[in-house]
DNA sequence: AGTGTGACACTGG
DNA sequence: TCCAGTGCCACAC
């Protein structure tokens, strides 16, 4: 593929494509991985229209601290958090446990 | 072509 | 240590 044919947000569902079952990343992890580091909000505003792509897993996607921050973004007030607990992962008030077990990191995974 | 916007991240008080 | 403000940059309008 060539990477200049590739959007910025096309890139941020290739990534996130990638991300293990059972594990998360942050957005600001993302943008760095793509070259943007000051752009992580674009990674959370891609995600947005991530909704017609079933392949992303933007449930596995989630800020530095391993808020769920993007949870209002899904449908019902917690399906994002079953999604996730489904996957093994404990969250608790929106707040990932074990965040740093769990973190997948694309700078050093990839 | 310019302006507004956001599912973040960092810094200073 | 904690919170509020600020920077940021790619996309939509």
């Amino acid at each position: 593929m060539n990477p200049k044919t590739l959007n910025f947000f096309e890139k941020v569902y290739e990534v996130a494509k990638l991300i293990p079952y059972g594990r998360v990343t942050s957005y600001g992890a993302i943008a760095t991985y793509l070259g943007a580091a000051r752009s992580a909000r674009m990674v959370g505003y891609a995600m947005n229209g991530s909704y017609n792509m079933d392949n992303v897993p933007a449930h596995r996607v989630v800020n530095r601290n391993g808020l769920l921050t993007g949870k209002q973004h899904f449908e019902g007030t917690n399906l994002m958090q079953q999604l996730l607990e489904s996957e093994g992962i404990i969250v608790i008030n929106n707040q990932i446990q074990d965040f740093e077990i769990v973190f997948w990191n694309p700078l050093k995974e990839l």
